[in-house]
DNA sequence: TTGTAGGCGTTATCAT
DNA sequence: ATGATAACGCCTACAA
């Protein structure tokens, strides 16, 4: 601990004027003679003034900051997101709390926890894989704005912002079977995550679609630990009959099935076709370069501050519409396909 | 806005008991009935209390949580390190507040600023490229704690974590001449910064050792954007004699090496060895994979953490001995040298 | 235009 | 073991 911050009292006592004008002066309060604005101007500078957030908060009751969980700040996917959700936070006056849960369940809670002690306007959140329990959002969608990011819990009413999952992994494996591969296999994420569920669809779909068979065999489910990924892919290459193509939930187990293809000396694209999911900003350097579906990352979080704000500056009383934000995908087409 | 949230006042009137027994029985204080104490965690739970980190903060002075300035958490290096200052605080029973200056010395201020109206209890900051006055940070360390990360200011006295960057470029170019390239260029990062000098620092003196010259052409300074990348890797690949290795001040600027290289038809290690510096978890993946100085971006993390905390919980009047923690790197070979 | 007083939610000191 | 009260820093009627 070092030393005590200045106050406005501080600077009241300094000039000999009473705290309230100071206060008035510092908030461009409109009755306040010029010369006393500007000499408590000086003296705040001259004394190294910083109002205290937390006076302010307690009389406020509004703290201008929105609270931001994610998963893992450290996936390109999330970090590009919260630039975004800053870009428009920070434009708007209002400052960002970010935490990750690290994809556990009781830092979630803790997390949130934290967020409801520092009184935050409101939260984006994207809940982790082993979240299977939705009362702690519901609770928050009680007392305060909530927008759900990326994965969503249907029964949770919101605001959304989703990327068209289904849509993204039915352009992927459609694209894969016009380019005549003829045994699409799938590792999804797990299960209850609406984005596996999402793509799984597309994926499904596509392949009915397009007159082909749905082998259960070609499907796996992935924790989406390295070591589970690697081995989703070797089971895959090792079946009699291997798939020849294998579209994967997101960019991060495209890069591992590539890494096991390659060890088994595999030649891409020409034995194995690989498609991810995300179009992480490495993928084109990867080789052969990633074929991938495009999700605008950044275009999603600051789609989610904006909606978030709007939720946060709305009068009490009009009561407001819901949406579901779905931001269409893109296939990126490269040479790993 | 939502609803208003419950107060220690509202389980006291509940209870027909005083705001202070509530607060005593909250905060497990030993001169507190067994049975109030029982009721009131019962009446918390069952209105859904949570304190409020303002009143308390204002009544405490401290708040137990840290500030955390990274310039890009969209950087592996960086977002990794932060899950290593998450990891011991969140511990150690401290919440984290993560910014990012995106680079821009005004957003920096802005964002120390905040941290001084929030009150953190200390803050670590790794500046940005643009930081070329330092006042701001001299301020905060007259005002609370301080660590530097990554790249610091000699002249600011606080404890310090970095990477041996020099330890770790003389590594990296020793091992090419050890390879036999005779002519090995260096794409330094922007001059100010302690990382880009001390990287050049062991550049140079691994050259003179090894008896090689030190030519200025084969030295760029790149702002690290994603266009003065590629534009300083084609400059040197142009040269009428051109180099026939590349070390860079990091992995982005190594992979853009390599890309730009490709497009040249040139073909690595034989044409052209690169080296890069991080370590990124995605290096092994790119063909052929990348030699680089590997840093401990995590360790690194938690240890600003634990130095910043320590710092915190001294007691004033214990004056305390600032330290700098040198990482040492190491150099993982791969195809690319 | 400026000052005074009360209150925001919590803790700590002093009584009881 | 519990209650009353002041204080933390700031804002905002209300008064002057």
């Amino acid at each position: 601990m070092k030393s005590e911050s200045t106050t406005i009292k501080d600077i009241a006592l300094h000039l000999n004027i009473s705290a309230s004008t100071v206060s008035r002066a510092l908030n461009n309060h409109p009755e306040v003679s010029p010369q006393t604005r500007k000499a408590v101007l000086e003296a705040a500078k001259k004394l190294n003034y910083h109002p205290n957030a937390f006076a302010i908060g307690l009389v406020k009751n509004r703290t201008r900051t929105i609270g931001v969980l994610m998963p893992d700040i450290t996936q390109p996917f999330y970090s590009s997101a919260i630039s975004g959700i800053e870009d428009v936070a920070v434009n708007q006056g209002y400052y960002v709390m970010i935490c990750q849960s690290d994809e556990s369940f009781s830092k979630e809670v803790n997390l949130l926890h934290m967020f409801n002690r520092y009184r935050v306007d409101g939260i984006i959140v994207c809940p982790a894989t082993t979240t299977d329990s939705y009362q702690h959002l519901e609770e928050i969608v009680a007392h305060t704005s909530l927008v759900q990011f990326d994965r969503v819990i249907d029964s949770i009413t919101s605001h959304k912002v989703v990327s068209d999952d289904y849509q993204g992994a039915y352009q992927a494996v459609s694209h894969l079977v016009k380019q005549g591969y003829q045994r699409v296999a799938h590792i999804a994420g797990p299960n209850q995550l609406s984005v596996s569920k999402n793509r799984m669809k597309g994926y499904i779909e596509a392949l009915r679609d397009a007159g082909h068979p749905v082998n259960e065999q070609y499907i796996r489910h992935c924790s989406l630990t390295k070591e589970h990924k690697r081995q989703c892919a070797s089971e895959l290459l090792e079946l009699k009959i291997p798939p020849d193509a294998i579209f994967t939930v997101n960019d991060p187990t495209a890069i591992e099935v590539m890494y096991v293809a390659k060890q088994k000396l595999l030649i891409i694209p020409e034995d194995i076709a690989i498609v991810g999911f995300d179009d992480q900003a490495m993928t084109p350097y990867l080789d052969p370069a990633l074929t991938t579906v495009g999700q605008p990352s950044f275009a999603m979080g600051q789609t989610a501050a904006r909606l978030l704000i709007d939720q946060i500056e709305t009068p009490v009383g009009v009561d407001l519409q819901y949406t579901t934000e779905t931001f269409s995908t893109q296939l990126v087409v490269r040479g790993s396909s």
